[in-house]
DNA sequence: TCCAATATATCGGTTCCAGATATATCCGTC
DNA sequence: GACGGATATATCTGGAACCGATATATTGGA
């Protein structure tokens, strides 16, 4: 079977560019945004945006989000690593959607031309 | 960077879907076929024909191509391996196109649609 | 009180692409 | 006739990415 998800780094940029998320919210926006046809596991997506923080086309900051009955005690609380996309990254984003547009041109010379052409008319 | 050429299994089968070829033109099909754009180096094209052969997608046949003046000899002259699809080849390759699409659409969802609905006149 | 959902993170296996290397033959040129 | 470049097949090694499993801890609802 061909590889089924392949450019999970352009469609975390993609919606990293829209507002800063943190990381299980990438993975849920992620789910809706592709109806469900997308799922990017912890497995896949915090060695991704660990590897894009190391290479500043992501920026990230910690928030605690701690309880009301736990906001007095000692616990950290729940911690919440929001990323946010920096200029880099932004670039980075285009140089992807580039990137995509010249390999769907270039497939199409091989297979012909996808069903896109045709109006959508009911 | 993102990764330049990813689906090569796709443009293979694609390209011997037409006709029948050994490895060096199967080579050298892609190349003017995508202008140039993509080449697929012998490290990678002969490890996927090994597996696509394999796992019955493609069918090989060696052909011996004796020069005239060699015809005599002991020497085995150059040989070709001559790769053709085979039915499960060609359901494969669909279920490639098929994905691909799929692939596409999912992508738009997340970058919106592409050039295409734009009709090329001059 | 328990359990699912939330939230982050690492590890190992698999697959694939890419470049380098190896071997051998054919053909045009000098 | 010798030489070199194109033809032709093949392996190896390294790197990068995806994927599933696993681990830890918190939160909130039944």
């Amino acid at each position: 079977m061909p590889r089924p998800q392949d450019p999970v780094e352009l469609v975390v940029l993609s919606v990293l560019a829209h507002e800063p998320l943190y990381g299980y919210a990438i993975t849920k926006r992620i789910e809706t945004r592709s109806s469900g046809e997308l799922a990017v596991g912890p497995g896949v997506l915090y060695p991704l945006l660990k590897r894009l923080e190391r290479d500043g086309l992501v920026a990230a900051t910690w928030d605690a989000v701690r309880s009301d009955r736990a906001a007095e005690e000692p616990s950290p609380g729940r911690r919440r690593k929001w990323y946010r996309l920096t200029p880099k990254g932004q670039r980075r984003l285009h140089q992807h959607i580039g990137a995509h547009r010249a390999r769907v041109r270039l497939i199409e010379a091989f297979i012909g031309p996808g069903p896109a052409a045709q109006e959508e008319s009911a």
